[in-house]
DNA sequence: CTCTTGATCTTCT
DNA sequence: GAAGATCAAGAGC
């Protein structure tokens, strides 16, 4: 059946929005949680991983809710860490709390969490978040404006915060990153990590169950 | 919607 | 020299 648009019941409703509000203030960033601190990361890789769903990432005051990450294992084939350290991985081998950065294909970064102890180089590379914080400067550093797109991969997440080679290495419980602990456990769903040619089948891939803002569906 | 490809730098063989 | 924890744009359906 046809019908006018401008008759649309559905047409009608958000017309009727976008002519009492047009340009509609930003949604309110939610509530954040108690701040981690360093020792939230002294434990497994595999119950930090799962447990960073639905925290804050802050850098500066950009960022968002976690909404998916993967974990890696210095036993794990397809870690950075798995052949032992070098100038860029170091830092995975040191204490649990602090960024690894590092350069993908040349073009992007990507920003991972140093987990469990000193000399176990495991940690949880941030693949996608539920952008909460500054918009607007995620927005420009993007060159974006579909929300969805903004922060739903390892790489566009970094680009959105400003994260770059200057934050390896750096602790994530002191300006600029700041972790805030979400208040109830999500329900979560787990699945093979994307993009890698070895240990495929581990399911080490975590993320918030019916979330929008993966950067692929589970 | 899915599939293909180019971009471009670091690490490892 | 090749591969890689990626992304965006373009072609085809």
């Amino acid at each position: 059946m046809q019908r006018l648009e401008g008759f649309h019941p559905f047409y009608r409703d958000s017309h009727l929005k976008m002519v009492q509000n047009p340009k509609p203030a930003e949604v309110p960033a939610p509530r954040l949680g108690k701040p981690l601190r360093r020792g939230f990361f002294s434990r497994s890789v595999h119950e930090v991983a799962p447990d960073l769903i639905g925290a804050t990432l802050l850098v500066g005051d950009v960022g968002g809710i976690i909404v998916e990450v993967e974990a890696y294992h210095h036993t794990d084939p397809a870690a950075h860490s798995y052949n032992g350290p070098t100038p860029r991985n170091r830092v995975m081998f040191g204490p649990p709390g602090f960024a690894y950065v590092y350069r993908s294909y040349g073009i992007h970064w990507c920003v991972n969490f140093v987990c469990e102890a000193k000399g176990s180089a495991s940690a949880v590379l941030i693949r996608a978040l539920q952008p909460t914080h500054g918009l607007a400067a995620m927005r420009r550093r993007r060159g974006l404006q579909d929300e969805r797109a903004l922060c739903s991969g390892p790489g566009k997440l970094c680009q959105a915060l400003g994260i770059t080679i200057s934050h390896n290495e750096v602790p994530l419980d002191i300006p600029p990153f700041t972790l805030h602990a979400r208040f109830a456990k999500p329900d979560i769903v787990t699945g093979v990590r994307i993009g890698i040619t070895k240990a495929v089948d581990l399911p080490w891939r975590y993320g918030l169950k019916g979330s929008r803002f993966l950067s692929k569906p589970f």
